[in-house]
DNA sequence: TTCCTATATGTAAATATAGACATATAAGCT
DNA sequence: AGCTTATATGTCTATATTTACATATAGGAA
């Protein structure tokens, strides 16, 4: 059982899916390709954490749709309470800011500028998830969810990568500022 | 050639280090054990991107300093201009988030607060390399360095660091804020 | 019609990364 | 005297992750 076993539990505490969608939903947290997904959940299924329901579908071709057992409701507490492993950061633009003295002016304001562009329509899945989970069943009318609320986690998440994303937006834009065109 | 390569080569066009001190200096960008980094010099160095000179120390074990050969300087520059990666975040804590409204509060005020005792760590140590970089021979007596100074990417990367921690610090405070102690 | 994208699931091979084993010196702690 | 930490470099093995290969249906774009 590594991290994003542990990952893909956690995303199944909070409702069913298949392995596509567990795929997606988990990219902003733990970024994983489906050759990675699904032998892992093949596994966790053959160890009894998650169980799945075969879903034909119309127009699409046929699921797997998984949900948590009682032994893997169990897991996930018991890693809940382990201590958790400090985050990781790899990017490969901070690596060419070092050297970015080096690197022409127009080289540099382009990969700044496309670095906005991706904030910029990150931020827009962002604020279409936060709408998305606020006309979910069982949102609070008004305020935000309360700490039991089943989408408390998932709310406290979308409000982290949209702070995230405002620093970096700013970040990027006060280093073009320092890098004027060259016009 | 990976982006851990490029990454050393862009550490060493601002200055020679020793794979240790490499290592060291890569984590917060890329972090990496030192039984990756010292293969890969290895192997740049034999492509003769980079070259080192053996350094004998009293008092500490000898060490080869590592510098750019001008293959290396090319290589850095050709980078430069290629698209750049999008970056990869994997941080345990926001998996465990997720399905937070399944355990304990005390577990969950357990976790955020040690990560907010990380990040208090982390941002004394970003403080100490800002103070460092200002005491760098050739840093600027007033303002910031300018674009074409070898340190002008070192101090965006720190402030960088800084405004992220920053943001981190005020969400865990906010989540503590909405979890209270239930004594 | 051909190409690309999205949905959906899988496997095989290559690469990247982490963990363990190995060695050496010196300083500080118990 | 033995333990831990920091400096310093390396290898070997296990695991994690990516890339490529595979297949199937449907829709939209060129």
């Amino acid at each position: 059982m590594n991290t994003l076993s542990y990952g893909l539990l956690s995303l199944l505490a909070q409702s069913s899916y298949s392995g596509y969608d567990l795929m997606l939903r988990i990219q902003p947290f733990w970024p994983a390709k489906h050759s990675q997904i699904y032998p892992l959940l093949a596994k966790l299924e053959q160890e009894d954490y998650i169980r799945f329901e075969l879903v034909p579908q119309r127009d699409k071709p046929d699921k797997k749709v998984y949900s948590l057992t009682g032994k893997g409701q169990e897991a996930l507490k018991d890693w809940f309470d382990q201590p958790t492993a400090e985050p990781a950061l790899r990017d490969e633009m901070m690596l060419k800011v070092f050297c970015m003295s080096y690197a022409d002016r127009e080289s540099a304001r382009k990969m700044l500028a496309d670095r906005l562009a991706y904030h910029k329509e990150q931020r827009r899945k962002y604020e279409h998830k936060l709408a998305e989970l606020k006309e979910r069943e069982g949102w609070p009318e008004a305020g935000l969810p309360a700490p039991s609320h089943p989408l408390f986690g998932a709310y406290l998440l979308t409000r982290k990568a949209i702070m995230s994303n405002e620093t970096n937006t700013e970040w990027c834009k006060w280093v073009l500022s320092l890098l004027p065109e060259a016009d």
